[in-house]
DNA sequence: AGCAATTGTGGCAATCCTGTGGCAGCGGGC
DNA sequence: GCCCGCTGCCACAGGATTGCCACAATTGCT
């Protein structure tokens, strides 16, 4: 699966360029223009690495408020601070407010490129390592890993990729209990915990218009959902 | 518990240096004066980072096959370069072989200090949580952390999430008296006294629902309760 | 035995949690 | 533009859980 770097900048041109050349070098790419279009997107779903321009329109601190804020997202997201300034009061405060790695634009693109490579690299080591599997199977479950597809008892449910990760986090640990914040992270999401109740009773949902006696996932009270074994 | 870090430095009287400096910011030092002695060290034990200069000695990649048998020691460990050249070239080629960050010997002190304090903040995201126990048995009884499920017997036992709690931190050490401020704190309670002894009350009823023996929780008068060994 | 302190019991009300239906925003396709 | 599917979130209702109380039973002590 290939990695999804966000960049936040507000020169249109200079965008379409990081994209390119992100793009050559085999990334999928979300550009954003301001602070709020970013924010409001990466809530819904965090990219794997972000890239932010430091003096957002006018305002000078725009790239560190969304540092900030993205950091409150997600503990694991890398970011790097891309800036025409590079001076070291702004160096340490970028790093403080917890980039990963602060470049100036004359930065060139191997060199970019590197720094993106190094901190994947060591971005992953926190990641459990990916299932080289791309089929799965519990029981009556099957999951296809590569098409994103659900069977139950051989028949298919038609989930959304959101449901799809959701039943395959739970399903990986049959009996596990897994918490509303577990299932968010597995998912790519960052949203309310009302939500994920929400994407249960759709995953629900739809298993029971293929089975009417469905019913393998657990609530566990004040804890979260467990597929039962 | 302080974070040693190692330096790999030919040159004495600027190993000292970063060793004073760093030591003010409150890390452990532990300086090498080549290639092979830092290896050799850090075989024997791992440092929590470490700082090489590139051009070890007269040998220019000194550094460079350093780096690559850190890497080959630990994927984890988080490798400074530090520098006087700054080509691109170096940079590419050093964040390729594993290395973390690319600092030129210029950099600031408080800059360096901030790029360490990051790729701290990083590696810890990678840090297994110590590996909490899953598994639990004690005589007849057994809790699993992961399912949530507790059983005496064989048999199932519904235990609510604080009733689970509890339960468990009575079982962890048998025969050691808890008091209720104890109990309170291991399932994250802020009660009343007499709240704790509600809750033994349902724990007691739901044991013998399943077994009309069940007798290990002790009362110890004005102490607390005991799970008998 | 008598007494005070502590614990057990039954039960109730407040609170917390979850399931449900629905709605609005967004983006993608036509 | 329009429609449609996906998503996040909210309000509400029903149910589970929990904190606490009054009262009974037990304990430790004299």
């Amino acid at each position: 699966m290939s990695r999804r770097i966000a960049i936040v900048e507000d020169d249109p041109a200079i965008r379409a360029n990081y994209a390119a050349a992100l793009g050559r070098y085999g990334y999928e790419v979300a550009t954003y223009g301001g602070r709020a279009e970013a924010l409001a997107a990466m809530k819904s779903r965090l990219p794997d690495l972000a890239i932010i321009d430091i003096g957002l329109g006018e305002d000078a601190d725009g790239g560190f408020a969304l540092c900030r804020e993205l950091r409150a997202l997600s503990a694991a997201l890398p970011i790097i601070f891309l800036t025409a300034r590079d001076s070291d009061f702004d160096v340490v405060a970028g790093l403080r407010l917890g980039a990963d790695d602060y470049l100036t634009k004359d930065v060139s693109l191997p060199h970019l490129m590197a720094r993106i490579a190094a901190l994947f690299r060591r971005a992953d080591l926190a990641r459990e390592p990916p299932a080289a599997e791309e089929r799965f199977e519990r029981g009556a479950l099957a999951l296809d890993l590569k098409r994103f597809s659900v069977s139950w008892q051989g028949r298919p449910v038609a989930l959304t990729l959101t449901e799809f990760w959701m039943v395959h986090a739970l399903a990986k640990f049959p009996g596990h209990v897994k918490n509303r914040d577990q299932l968010m992270r597995e998912a790519n999401l960052v949203v309310d915990d009302a939500t994920v109740t929400s994407h249960v009773k759709r995953i629900r949902h739809k298993f029971l218009a293929v089975d009417a006696a469905f019913d393998r996932i657990d609530t566990v009270y004040g804890m979260g959902y467990r597929w039962k074994a």
